[in-house]
DNA sequence: AATGTTTATTCATGCTTGTGAATAATCGAA
DNA sequence: TTCGATTATTCACAAGCATGAATAAACATT
């Protein structure tokens, strides 16, 4: 038995919640997965998991062995990271979570540059927006968008990104520019980019030096995905409010038009945001480094 | 790559010294302890060992991470011994030095009941009376009688062996029975036990309450292994000393006859002497407690 | 300088392990 | 209560690794 595999992927189990979690995350098939732990299990003499087809517990040993080994695999990862970080390039397998307009229109454009750089690095893109349990699911890091709640993990901000409050010239040409903020409550629809609960969506905002409003026209369509958000936008459905990254290659075409640039509210914050871990794989590192320059210059 | 045992065969070879005794140990082929370290030199990325064909060197990476991993390797073993030890027997390889009339005498014909009572426990018993570099050579333990010098190591007494004077009947009959410990100096002649360096035979020592003597008598034969040594007592070669369960065999059927009991010098002591080790393997404590039950019957 | 012995490494083959697919079991929904 | 979906485990076979034997190199002796 490789018991150090073993170790890791009895961990595995214990941080995901089940056998077939664990083995997507190790990228490896559930019959390994299963042999693996059955043969430290058995190695051990102790049962460290038990489990339905449907339910996995950790037993008060596997609870033990877990927390016992789990420092020293983390110690031996730093000896090994002390001794290969000289000599080795990154490598290996980085699972990242973003929304899709980060990905779409930041990373993954940009993601040849980082792979040219780092020929050795796997990246496993996930999109979404949700509560990523980073942990449990065994990903690296996230990219998120406001304040990060969660204090057991690390945020680092990478930048900020402006927003915008556009919509197709058609539009305008059919409800009037407004002016002002207010003007938008007469004659104007939403179109809504519903949030966090999918229910209700945000209100528009808008700032210019210390005043601040918050204006919420009718909403005639809503949608919880940039991509369709902006699609909506593009095809003439209301006025949106959103980031200007993501509309910036409308604007410079003239599919999207600008206004109200003097009430632009607060530049929006964007965070990396990972597990604290005493040692920060190499790979990890380097991803940061580069998205936080990579950010800054999409802005 | 299996790391742990791969770091397991690289500390072995820190430990002999060379890969062929690493190999030994291990009990494994010279080409798998070859495949190992390099696989484990790959994945750090640095050279641990300086190797010619006939020729080891520790290199100063590979002595760090062998000081950093044997530490771990230890930890790892505490968890799994301290999992294992309610529920399993105890199991594998355990390597013992003796010396030959121990050996034959004592603990080989015993074996069979400790073998009966372990049975997943697989003994190598090399038999000397040499200085054994016990981590050099991964000797589990030695059995040594007479001071134990090497203070890096545990001595833990497991008896005590009386000694007899004696010799084959013919001999008494032709040269006279002695009296007193003097009545030997003259018109007798010994059988000697050569002692460490071989060179010099080991006088005859008496002792009757606080009077102590030793007495050389001429040595017409010498020998330094204990067989040897009973065979040329038992030819009458001459007057032997030797332990009480070496020639209990032959007192019994009257092959040898001893004189002078009531000049028995002290006991002889015996130990088991082992590394110092955080966690003693289970086997090594079992063994360790049935050689002192054994050994204390056996006087 | 040559040679023999000893030791580390490499190569081709047999054996052990990893895994795809099938099976069995569990649990939630209807 | 039944059924369908999902998950853990088992089995038979393919892939990868361990190893015996051969090779190459180093070092001590003559």
């Amino acid at each position: 038995m490789d018991q150090l595999q073993a170790i890791r992927a009895f961990a595995r189990v214990v941080e995901a919640g089940n056998f077939s979690r664990a083995a997507d995350s190790l990228q490896m098939p559930n019959a390994t997965l299963t042999k693996l732990v059955q043969a430290l299990e058995s190695h051990l003499g102790v049962r460290l998991l038990q489990r339905t087809t449907r339910r996995v517990t950790v037993t008060a040993e596997g609870a033990a062995y877990y927390e016992r080994t789990a420092r020293l695999l983390k110690e031996l990862d730093d000896i090994d990271a002390s001794f290969g970080s000289a000599q080795r390039k990154p490598r290996g397998p980085l699972r990242i979570d973003m929304g899709a307009s980060v990905a779409s229109m930041i990373v993954i454009p940009a993601l040849p540059e980082f792979l040219a750089a780092y020929p050795d690095i796997r990246i496993s893109l996930a999109v979404s927006d949700r509560h990523t349990n980073l942990i449990g699911e065994n990903v690296d890091c996230v990219i998120r968008g406001g304040a990060v709640t969660d204090e057991t993990l690390v945020a680092r901000q990478i930048g900020s990104a402006p927003w915008v409050t556009c919509a197709a010239p058609a539009y305008w040409r059919a409800h009037g520019t407004p002016q002002h903020p207010h003007d938008l409550c007469d004659g104007h629809t939403l179109v809504g980019y519903l949030g966090g609960t999918g229910q209700r969506a945000l209100p528009l905002r808008f700032a210019q030096g210390a005043d601040k409003l918050e204006v919420m026209p009718p909403q005639l369509f809503g949608v919880n995905e940039s991509n369709a958000h902006a699609a909506a936008g593009l095809a003439g459905l209301g006025i949106m409010q959103t980031f200007r990254y993501t509309a910036r290659p409308y604007l410079l075409s003239g599919a999207l038009v600008e206004v109200l640039p003097e009430w632009r509210p607060a530049p929006y914050p964007f965070y990396v945001v990972y597990p604290p871990n005493r040692h920060m794989s190499q790979r990890l590192r380097v991803f940061i480094d580069w998205i936080t320059a990579r950010f800054a210059a999409a802005m």
